[in-house]
DNA sequence: GAGAGCACTTGATTTGAATCAAAGTGCCCA
DNA sequence: TGGGCACTTTGATTCAAATCAAGTGCTCTC
């Protein structure tokens, strides 16, 4: 499906000023590889070919708030205004499906929709941030996690346990912990770290609200 | 500007229903009086005209998060998909202007606009309640709602204290602490409990992160 | 195959906000 | 004019998650 894989993202640059919009190219990113930052002039938009990313906002002390991951098949990069207000980086080896502008204005009732669900994801995370405990949070991720990878039983967690934390609102010690006490009631079943079984679907649905 | 203002809910539904667009008519709602409810069609969306209305979401066990209050001028009321995922009520006694399907669908490169701020304001408020503490997110609150009245130092608050704690995931004790402790560094000053004098508003600014 | 460097886990203690409880305060209406 | 009621404030105590502090285990390199 993306014959120009190996392209750089210099090349898709180019492309874009030279107007060609249906079309796309594929730009490969390494892990830790800042996408856009806080302050860059939105003119593209991206879609997730392989890997995940990261779009999170800073605090001047430090503090990270996740406000969404992007799985393969999902858009990102759209914001109000003409910059970005976030950061968006990729989690692991990524390739990322890059769109102009011009791709953009062609398709603005599509984006309309990515806009509206983009905001219903925010605000059903809002309600899980603000209203939920840590238990809670976590199970709420990790169905959400599956769902979005297909629904079968296994989970594979692209993101380490500090990007977890940033996105609920937690800290690493408190998602490990939580991890751990699923995993002793049997809700859940660790391959490794990154890999998780899901022993318990109906449990685990049952302890988000 | 709005003369049908004394139009009853059920004209503005004919009106509707008769596919006319541009021009709409005005509702008015009492305090406490739901606009619509989870699981409802979404077939209109609403611009305040006065008075304020909150957005917001519930858990089975009455846990609230409010996603967004309106304030004069500003719309809601669309999301993805065909039904309502929120609830809405009018805060005090309101008004709103309401618009039907085919305005939505004439002024969907508006609408976009309005669900990527939407989603903007969404995402910052997750920032706040993921990562800031209580004093922070009362200033934050303070600040934006200051800004949105037109940036005046008098602040008129619509909504109870219950409002706000469920908008920042606190609790109705922990804001009035809050408010108690600015006003004890006088920071603000109260006329009464909803009317709120900003005295100092480089402190209360540099108190949200 | 030893050691450095990370990511993750586990434990002890602290702490900020929630909870529980009891007053104020103002407002509506009889 | 005063009683009732909802909203707000204040105080005492509890508790969930943060912080501080070691480990453990894995991978990568030399």
């Amino acid at each position: 499906m993306y014959a120009a894989a190996q392209t750089s993202f210099q090349q898709a640059e180019h492309v874009e000023r030279t107007q060609i919009s249906g079309p796309y190219l594929v730009a490969p990113y390494q892990a830790g590889r800042e996408i856009y930052a806080e302050g860059d002039l939105i003119d593209k938009c991206y879609q997730v070919s392989t890997g995940a990313v990261s779009v999170y906002r800073l605090l001047p002390d430090g503090r990270r708030q996740v406000v969404s991951f992007h799985l393969p098949g999902e858009m990102f990069g759209f914001e109000a205004g003409s910059n970005h207000s976030f950061f968006a980086e990729a989690i692991t080896e990524t390739k990322l499906a890059v769109f102009g502008r011009r791709h953009m204005q062609e398709r603005s009732r599509e984006l309309l929709a990515l806009a509206l669900t983009g905001m219903a994801r925010a605000q059903q995370h809002l309600l899980v941030i603000g209203r939920q405990c840590a238990v809670e949070r976590v199970a709420a991720f990790l169905i959400d996690l599956c769902e979005r990878q297909g629904g079968g039983r296994q989970l594979r967690l692209p993101m380490s346990r500090q990007d977890i934390a940033d996105y609920l609102g937690l800290t690493t010690e408190t998602v490990s912990r939580v991890v751990t006490k699923l995993k002793g009631r049997s809700v859940i079943a660790l391959r490794d770290a990154r890999t998780i079984d899901i022993v318990k679907p109906d449990a685990l649905r049952a302890l988000c609200n």
